[in-house]
DNA sequence: CTGCATCCGCCTCGATACTG
DNA sequence: CAGTATCGAGGCGGATGCAG
């Protein structure tokens, strides 16, 4: 019953005891978008099964990183989500997302894709430093789905669902989020041409791109050397 | 024959499609230290089977991480090293064994245990800002492991072997390295103890500590919150 | 000695079915 | 909705063998 260990007084080896094992760190991701019940996690990682899954959400709960919480009155279900100590994992996951752009390319056929997976790369990119001092919110709603990203004095995250009381809403399809995302076009042509709607204050649409345009690495495009995954 | 992929069209997905069997990341870990033979490779993964190491070098190479290559005519062997695409995951590497610290803790009885998987460390806690305009470089011996880090204007990496032309040489026992990174005990008391001996410039051996020290979490200690593997 | 390939046994994982 | 039970395939660990 003892997991499998690397057995080396080495942190790196230390965070891969206990993060290392298939579906755990992309089940990390999921909940790093906010709290999750059982199924949307089931749902969201897609090919996972459920016993690995339950299997991962208690250890993932012994190891201090999740925890579960039931949701407010209303909706009496149960939920998991990060702990601060999970929390500290954006960081390994932000990076590993930056590294990956090099093999994302394409979306190949049939494969599975979802806009909060992207939106995760505004946060990669972000500007912190033209974040400092400003408390808002941006909502996106892409093809069906609603995100949203909360800029918070020098912190930046995207979150699922709609946002509290967004400065700014923008809505376009998945492939104009494509577009914009590899630059093969801009937002106020996306606009000019009707792919892309934004309602709310237009110094807020600024400052969101200077935040979270600025810096970002284009994907989905070629400007970045880009393998083939073997 | 198909290397089993998650199939989504995300960044993080993707990385891990790449980089998340056992050892993988390891191994990138290993090969940030320098360029590495095989055998070295497997006596510095301890419980690695030969089979999944020449496995893995060959993934890695397809994919463009890293590359064979023959050392200079002396010794005519050959080498893995990471390529420019490899060494961008320096960043992903030292996010995890950041967040690894959590998990650390003291070494356990009979476990693997190098003085280099910590001296990485310094690399992830260094003060970038301090070692800008700055070109020199710091020997560490440890045991009998010898070490180097470093510091070209404002970056900042750990090497294994012995430095180029070292403005310092700092010579200590594990327990004492491990003593100095725990913060249980300082420099300055380690010299007066003998446990700790000083060679070159004291003047680099400020800039050292100011570089590499400064804002380094301890390890191996219990300032920050432990918790215990499951 | 380095750099692997082969064989074997276990154990994790994926897929499906089923239950409170 | 939130998991548990079962079973088969395959990745992985350990030992051994062997070519350059």
């Amino acid at each position: 019953m003892a997991r499998r260990s690397y057995d080396q007084y080495c942190p790196a080896a230390r965070a891969l005891d206990v993060l290392g094992e298939r579906w755990t760190l992309l089940m990390i991701r999921e909940l790093l978008l906010g709290p999750k019940r059982y199924t949307d996690l089931l749902e969201g990682l897609p090919g996972i099964a459920p016993n690995v899954l339950a299997d991962r959400l208690r250890h993932l709960q012994t190891a201090g990183i999740v925890q579960r919480s039931s949701l407010p009155p209303p909706a009496a279900s149960m939920v998991y989500e990060l702990t601060p100590l999970g929390d500290e994992l954006r960081p390994v996951l932000l990076s590993l997302m930056t590294w990956g752009l090099h093999f994302l390319g394409q979306p190949k056929p049939g494969e599975n894709a979802s806009p909060r997976w992207l939106l995760q790369l505004l946060e990669a990119g972000a500007d912190l430093g033209a974040a400092r001092g400003l408390r808002e919110s941006y909502q996106f709603c892409i093809d069906g789905s609603v995100l949203h990203v909360v800029v918070d004095d020098g912190r930046v995250e995207a979150r699922e669902g709609p946002a509290h009381e967004p400065v700014l809403v923008s809505t376009t399809d998945f492939d104009t989020f494509l577009a914009l995302g590899a630059r093969t076009i801009t937002a106020a042509e996306a606009v000019a041409q009707g792919k892309l709607e934004f309602e709310g204050d237009p110094e807020a649409g600024e400052r969101a791109i200077t935040i979270l345009g600025g810096r970002l690495i284009p994907f989905g495009g070629t400007d970045i050397p880009v393998r083939a995954a073997a």
